[in-house]
DNA sequence: TAATATAACTTAAACGTTTAAGTCAAGGAA
DNA sequence: TTCCTTGACTTAAACGTTTAAGTTATATTA
């Protein structure tokens, strides 16, 4: 059977109250009973029952993220990344994480947060892939639920975040195509309402403004930032009458879809046609060619928002806080 | 404040025990009065309390899953599709996945899986990347916790587990390459008690010897399932005083290594040199070259193991399964 | 008609903690 | 001596469910 508190206090002929105080490090436990206590919790293998700890105290020592899969077979390396920090920062920390998957804007996924929220499964969670306008984040802020962010959208100042500057990185990464003699760069991005396209195509039309390069709407095409996205999105850019030089994607799965389409055209990335892509992964290093790509830190951007959403949950109020990505320069770029 | 049972109880002076019924589809309970319980509950937005739900009946509606993650920072989209698979099967089961990560081995990974049992935090484990002798597999054995396996290792017989099968299908693999007029065929594996290097390697093994090709030991290196080991292991081989003229490696990940290496060495791959792969990543399909490999559809096994899981806590004994892995032929091996 | 079965509830105990409030002996101050 | 503190506990009431064991009124059977 399982040990419980009881079985630790009947041993040592104390009360409940002691054991669990004692266990807690409360100061009226004097320090003989403490050592005692806690060396027979050890030799029972007593660990307490979360659940009736959880009902007790009314907080679960959990945090949740739904992840905001579209569809349901979903490979993205970001997210393996992202949960893995999630994951070891959250243990670092005593806390355990609920994972779970939903379309975003579904009712499922409405009906996750809805079980969680009021099942009281956690004690607050976890975003990312923010929309400008986020029911995720009214929800949360209307029933005063603990929050921490990767992206901000307009209601920034309510939650705490970590938000990768985007703007300006595109914007260099633009100009130094600029640099490089390309006057036609393409964008392929994703949905209107995500915050990184909108943050993400706002440092490319700065960049383009900045390197004196007009803006060619044909140049813009919507990917779903997946590799078959940016696939589709390269052979509708490359078969323009016009075709562009150098094409920038909303993230590195999108650029791997493009190099594919270029390989299958028999285009020489790196030469006849610059690629480059935002994220980092492990992959853009490995990809052929090698993607130039705006780098973030993905596991460490994780572990810090858990960090975020712990203290917020304690009661402070953690500033929100703003990461450069690196820009890396590799063979897709020539 | 929050809406509890009793709050929906008042509102239609009944009892709390009546509106638990109610709603739990007890035979006890009038339709008429069903039909209030529902729709009041509803109105007021009552969700149980999960914590209480779980003390009372002693069972927590919650699976775990801790990934053997070897190092802090890791990104491998095996364990991404993987996740997403058990989070949407957990998700339609009305089961939430607790996930945590921990070095295979490590003290740490003791301590979530004991934190997780006695803690009562889950009902049954999800587990992957067996070793031959594996404690985890011996200590859930002991405390009879449930658990459903991907892989399986001598003590099969006493879970159920989803098995893909290795042996014939890298044999299979390896006469392919016999086929094309390779004599020289290295192996690129990892740790020996993995169950994977064990089968995976006696396929090999296997491959080789139908096809009438004596076994070489120089051509066998170890890897660490990561591109950094392919990437090593490929130099080490490739610069044998007779080095291979075919790879295959244990997992997608080492052969992506493997092509980076080659193309550094300025090797032609597909034609001078043939590699292959294990898993069917999507990003093998956009490697360059296009990886030939042994394709395991991850999401399905995953949603397939949760549901041989929930079958074992609810007291079934679900058969266990082998899937084969289909041969995909890419470039890779011209 | 009386006894019995059934439908549709209610009562109250449990699940294993935490914690506010209470007890009680020993020590110190007046 | 008596009163007040203090230290070190204990008691008992929650937390919000589920569920075994009642309790009725009504319908059915002998």
């Amino acid at each position: 059977m399982k040990v419980t508190i009881r079985d630790v206090a009947k041993k040592l002929n104390v009360s409940i109250a002691t054991v669990s105080r004692a266990l807690d490090g409360y100061p009226d436990i004097s320090d003989e009973m403490r050592r005692q206590v806690i060396q027979t919790a050890e030799e029972l293998g007593y660990v307490p029952n979360q659940a009736a700890r959880h009902l007790r105290r009314r907080r679960t020592d959990a945090i949740g993220y739904i992840l905001p899969a579209p569809e349901p077979r979903f490979g993205d390396p970001f997210f393996s990344e992202f949960i893995a920090g999630l994951g070891d920062e959250s243990a670092r920390q005593n806390l355990d994480l609920l994972v779970s998957t939903a379309p975003p804007g579904s009712p499922e996924e409405e009906g996750r947060y809805t079980r969680w929220i009021h099942g009281m499964k956690v004690d607050g969670f976890i975003l990312n892939r923010l929309k400008q306008q986020d029911w995720r984040i009214s929800r949360l802020t209307a029933e005063k639920i603990p929050f921490a962010t990767l992206e901000c959208n307009q209601d920034a100042a309510k939650y705490p975040n970590l938000t990768v500057e985007s703007v300006e990185s595109v914007s260099r990464l633009i100009q130094y195509l600029a640099g490089k003699g390309h006057q036609r760069i393409a964008y392929i991005g994703a949905h209107d309402d995500l915050v990184i396209q909108v943050d993400r195509f706002a440092g490319y039309q700065l960049g383009l403004k900045q390197a004196g390069i007009p803006f060619d709407p044909n140049l813009i095409f919507p990917g779903n930032l997946t590799p078959q996205g940016g696939f589709a999105a390269a052979h509708h850019l490359l078969s323009l009458p016009n075709p562009p030089t150098a094409i920038f994607c909303i993230n590195d799965l999108t650029a791997f879809g493009v190099l594919r389409a270029a390989q299958e055209r028999g285009i020489q990335v790196g030469k006849s046609l610059a690629v480059a892509g935002f994220d980092g992964l492990a992959e853009s290093e490995t990809s052929q060619p090698p993607l130039t790509t705006l780098n973030q830190p993905v596991y460490d951007i994780a572990c810090k928002i858990v960090r975020m959403l712990v203290r917020l949950i304690s009661g402070e109020h953690p500033p929100s806080e703003t990461i450069i990505p690196e820009l890396i320069l590799r063979d897709s770029t020539g």
